[in-house]
DNA sequence: GTCTATATGCGGATAGAC
DNA sequence: GTCTATCCGCATATAGAC
């Protein structure tokens, strides 16, 4: 447990907020869980919003700046020459997962809270998140773009989405299928590797017009 | 608009919960939506709860009974030939994109509260739609499995982990990607049959034991 | 079935003592 | 920085008239 109050209540408020979601998360939950008084949040933070808006920043800044940081270098060592399409899936999907690595492994509430993020449909709440990373994922979009010619954009586009959809869902639910060490058992690092693989597949299937010409074609 | 009270309540109610999440709705929002009185719920449905339970069953069970009913039809079929995974993908996928075509295709309500249930990761509501909705996905693993033998049980329920979530991602925010007319504007059908390619371009790839074993094998 | 009025509790936030 | 006490609004739910 953190020694110093703020910490504390950025620790609570991201373990309840990742469990109950932001609504139903009362500041009498997280200071009673930080043990730190009922008037500490305001105190530390001027109020619940901005509390998540604290308790978000901490996690999503690191993953975005290791994304971009690794994309810099990817593209200034490889010319004018695109990047493979694995490479830009690994690229993207690995920072997420190391956060994972980091604290143990062991479906840390992180995950939990960056996938609901993702998930939420909050208008108000989502848009401080996707200013920071919608920039980040049009980079993505255009660098994937320049791999697979023969998609058009929207293709393209269609497809990160799914792409972070298959994330974001992992990271909500992949944390309770390592858990129970059930079937579905494999640890984080082969979970990644595996929606690499997924996930490069589907990004480099060829386009669905010409599926669906070719398609017509053999009837 | 519907005529009685007991259906226009669902409709708000359905609208509202999608829009902004179950525990930020009150049933103020709801009855005034409705036009209807505030106590109109707790006559017509007992609590916000069972409201709530209403609202997702009138979306869900006629998409998962779809759903199996098609699955039932190709397994008699097929005989014991293993049906083959675009087919599964497709029967899996088809029925929620069916819904959303058959009231209008424009972004409806059901396609976003569909999409946010699954993300939802509020372990008590959750608790109904598990039920109803974990027998149905075990059962197309199975399929799945059946033609994928070089895929071990766990590998092939993580890919069914990473199809749900690029389905319920679209289902959530697709809609907004719709709407906006921009670069990523087609219609319904064809996101579907992009997602179906996707999807069964991933199902399909290589195991990653194998995949990480052969790259092994090349240095 | 529909309404008004109300019971009862919990929510976020703050004033002010220490 | 931390605490107690409190303000005040909104939530769900229900009692009881119509």
């Amino acid at each position: 447990m953190a020694t110093n109050t703020k910490e504390r209540i950025l620790d609570a408020a991201e373990e309840l907020f990742a469990d109950r979601g932001f609504p139903s998360t009362s500041m009498r939950d997280i200071t009673q869980g930080a043990d730190a008084n009922i008037a500490a949040v305001n105190y530390h933070f001027g109020s619940k919003e901005a509390l998540l808006l604290a308790v978000l920043k901490r996690r999503i800044e690191p993953v975005n700046q290791a994304r971009v940081a690794r994309l810099d270098e990817l593209e200034s060592s490889a010319g004018d020459q695109p990047i493979s399409t694995e490479e830009l899936v690994r690229t993207f999907l690995t920072p997420v997962f190391e956060t994972w690595q980091e604290h143990g492994g062991a479906a840390p509430k992180y995950m939990k809270l960056l996938g609901r993020i993702h998930a939420e449909v909050d208008q108000d709440l989502r848009t401080k998140f996707i200013q920071e990373t919608g920039a980040v994922l049009e980079r993505f979009a255009t660098a994937f773009e320049r791999g697979l010619p023969a998609l058009d954009a929207s293709e393209v586009r269609w497809r990160v989405l799914f792409l972070v959809g298959s994330m974001a869902y992992t990271m909500t639910w992949g944390t309770a299928l390592l858990e129970v060490g059930d079937q579905a058992r494999r640890d984080s690092e082969q979970v990644l590797e595996t929606l690499i693989q997924y996930t490069t597949a589907g990004m480099t299937v060829p386009s669905t017009a010409s599926v669906v010409a070719a398609d017509r074609e053999a009837r």
